[in-house]
DNA sequence: CTAATATATGAGCGCATGCTCATATATTAG
DNA sequence: CTAATATATGAGCATGCGCTCATATATTAG
């Protein structure tokens, strides 16, 4: 089934069509940023392979740096990033901190993704 | 059912545990770089705001420069790295280019990141 | 033809970002 | 206790990025 909606383009209103049910609407800023933002925290390679590490099971600071063959500096700011964000999960244990992904949905949007570049060029 | 893999964390190697099926490895330089340029293309507010416009119809130029309200400079160098990402095509006819989506996988990833800060805080 | 419109693009500027390096703190080993 | 280990974090630097401004080209109007 098919709708016809008007959209606000600026000055201008216009008609357009869509499947009935989905959303319809330039975003405004606010929600673009946030959007922006959300796929911001996920558009660096660093922070794309202390992802799939987690993935795997939770790891402390030091081994993620090993794995990824990077300084222990570099991978404990990014962390804080992810912590920020509320992606990973810090957990004091002793000398370690054990980390652990925390957001299902971000991380169904890096499944999603890494699925679509395996199967394409 | 569950099984138990092994996982390359640098020199070491451990043993941990995922659902059968699902892919589980620390990605490699390259890949991690890939995923990571695919998810930067959304990680800007205008480009995001450009997909949401496009996602109502095709349009030219002028007409999301107006919708964005923003300058046509801005609004076509945005185009111009979205064409060279192929998210969209631009058709030329008479004075204007029509911009049109040409990814549906890139639009889902935005569209599930939509969903997911929209029923959120 | 000239003028207006629509788009593309290079240069440059300011700001964000990801790293290294230095340093601080906390915990455990001996 | 001291030394070693594990992590956090601020400063600084180099690079990337998104905008503006200037300019170029193409098409259509008159």
């Amino acid at each position: 089934m098919e709708t016809v909606h008007k959209v606000d383009l600026g000055d201008e209103v216009v008609a357009t069509r869509q499947q009935a049910g989905s959303r319809l609407e330039i975003l405004d800023e606010a929600t673009a940023t946030r959007l922006a933002a959300t796929f911001s925290v996920l558009s660096d390679p660093t922070r794309i392979r202390i992802i799939s590490a987690l993935a795997a099971r939770a790891l402390c600071v030091h081994e993620i740096a090993r794995a990824l063959r990077m300084t222990h500096s570099a991978v404990s700011h990014q962390l804080a990033l992810l912590r920020e964000m509320h992606l990973v999960t810090g957990t004091k244990k002793g000398r370690h901190v054990t980390y652990a992904l925390d957001d299902e949905h971000i991380y169904d949007l890096y499944s999603q993704g890494l699925a679509h570049i395996r199967h394409q060029s």
